[in-house]
DNA sequence: CCAATTTATTCTATATTGTATAGCTAATGT
DNA sequence: ACATTAGCTATACAATATAGAATAAATTGG
């Protein structure tokens, strides 16, 4: 466990949105997920940036997927969570958790 | 809304403990609040820092208190949340909460 | 098979956050 | 006045967030 052992809020966002989209998270679901839950909008850039760091960290894994039957375009780098990974967005949630406890927020009620 | 409108990861926290500690919140005992929660450590300039910049983005309000009776030592420099910084946590709070509907991290059950 | 089109990824550059260390100030007590 | 205490400021640097442009790999039409 190094020195930054919490996501950061947009690492938190992506790699949700991988567990979400299981094993059909590849750059632009994970966008399209993102948009569609939360309405924000990010560059595909902002993303795969994120993506990178995250697998370099250990927190993610990637392989490229076979050409699709659809119309054209380039072989899709399917992304999924490690065990790493897993940790990493639990040990994140807990200390919200921890912190969110008995306050009244929005949505923390049930 | 500007273009970053989500909080960082350590500014939520940070905000999270000005919550809890309602009055009573400054430098130190926002350090306290989150190494007591979440078993956290961070230096006191991380702190500082972070409420500087809330407080810059409006997030956050501070005033200086009277001396207290005790030993010695400055007074303390006490912060509370605003209607904007309030909005922000809630933001964030809601980005996600809907990301992880549905999924099962721990913690996320009842 | 070549060019156009499509889908997706990679590069690059910059602003914002995260984080620690050292140093400075304002009270109090002697 | 000086030492001691508690708390705040300054500064610097590493990591994360974010966008836009460039590049690459498929597919299809002619």
């Amino acid at each position: 466990m190094s020195s930054r052992d919490y996501l950061g809020e947009f690492e938190h966002i992506v790699i949700l949105a991988l567990l979400r989209l299981a094993g059909r998270a590849y750059g632009v679901t994970v966008r399209q997920e993102i948009e569609a839950r939360t309405g924000r909008e990010v560059s595909i850039g902002a993303i795969y940036a994120t993506l990178d760091r995250l697998e370099t960290k250990g927190y993610l894994k990637s392989q490229f997927g076979e050409p699709t039957p659809e119309r054209g375009g380039r072989s899709k780098r399917f992304f999924h969570v490690t065990a790493k990974g897993m940790s990493a967005v639990n040990r994140t949630h807990r200390a919200v958790q921890s912190m969110t406890q008995g306050l009244d927020l929005i949505g923390s009620h049930s």
